[in-house]
DNA sequence: TGCATATTACACACCC
DNA sequence: GGGTGTGTAATATGCA
């Protein structure tokens, strides 16, 4: 590998180390916004779930519960 | 639950849900460093790995720091 | 550390580690399972949901599917 | 779904419930050891330190193999 | 599309 | 008993 190759993969190998770095922060960054959250008497679990919530189409949520029901119909579980 | 905590309600939820929306644009931009440097002809998965050996590499160094202190701190000794 | 001591803590060790790959083992009879299911066109998604379901007491998820309910309608968010 | 699907699910779902169990002793075996170790004066969370020193050098050993393996791929060096 | 991996979420245990 | 940390489980992503 020439000098130059090992240039460009080591400026290939620091960029996306920089962006990860950038990631971890604002990963960090949300953990914060749960803590004060939390501080403020809101449960972080259901935010979290409402959060997901809101990314997901409602037309998938029913298939899903649909089927969930369908299982459990077929081994007697009530739900 | 009154409207004024309904609001703030919806506020840790929309920060919560611009800072991942940030994360995600970082994630996509880092999946473009990979594809870029393939179409010079690198080894994504190389990279990675290497991303990869280099992180580990600092984290083990800290956890050894730390299981040294542990150890120290088990017997009595001020390191 | 007189010899004795350090002897009756390799025995620890090494009884831990033993139960831990054990603990392994039962992981991966799980897994087989799950995957056995898939092969019969059962989804594990489902399965594992079941199966967690059945674990906590129905009043518990009441409790939590209320609260989910409160945060959402004080967000406005139709479920 | 018919009422032998029912069962195939019903048959599936125990089977990972008393693995799960299986896996619950032993976990609860392995508090045990450690709180045995305690009571003669050792401390858990050094033993605790030491299997998982132990098990990650195993593993870092192999994740350093598999990586060379993938260099040498990577260059075309067969070994 | 199925598999491997990486991230994320959760629950449990320990400590104060 | 409450907060923190750790270990495990689940999900989402990316590659073959």
């Amino acid at each position: 590998m020439s000098e130059v190759t090992g240039d460009r993969l080591k400026s290939f190998i620091e960029r996306v180390e920089r962006l990860e770095n950038e990631k971890k922060a604002i990963s960090d960054d949300i953990k914060d916004i749960y803590l004060e959250a939390k501080g403020q008497g809101f449960s972080a679990k259901i935010i979290k779930a409402i959060v997901k919530l809101r990314k997901v189409s409602k037309e998938k949520r029913q298939e899903e519960q649909e089927l969930m029901e369908l299982y459990c119909s077929a081994i007697g579980l009530d739900i």
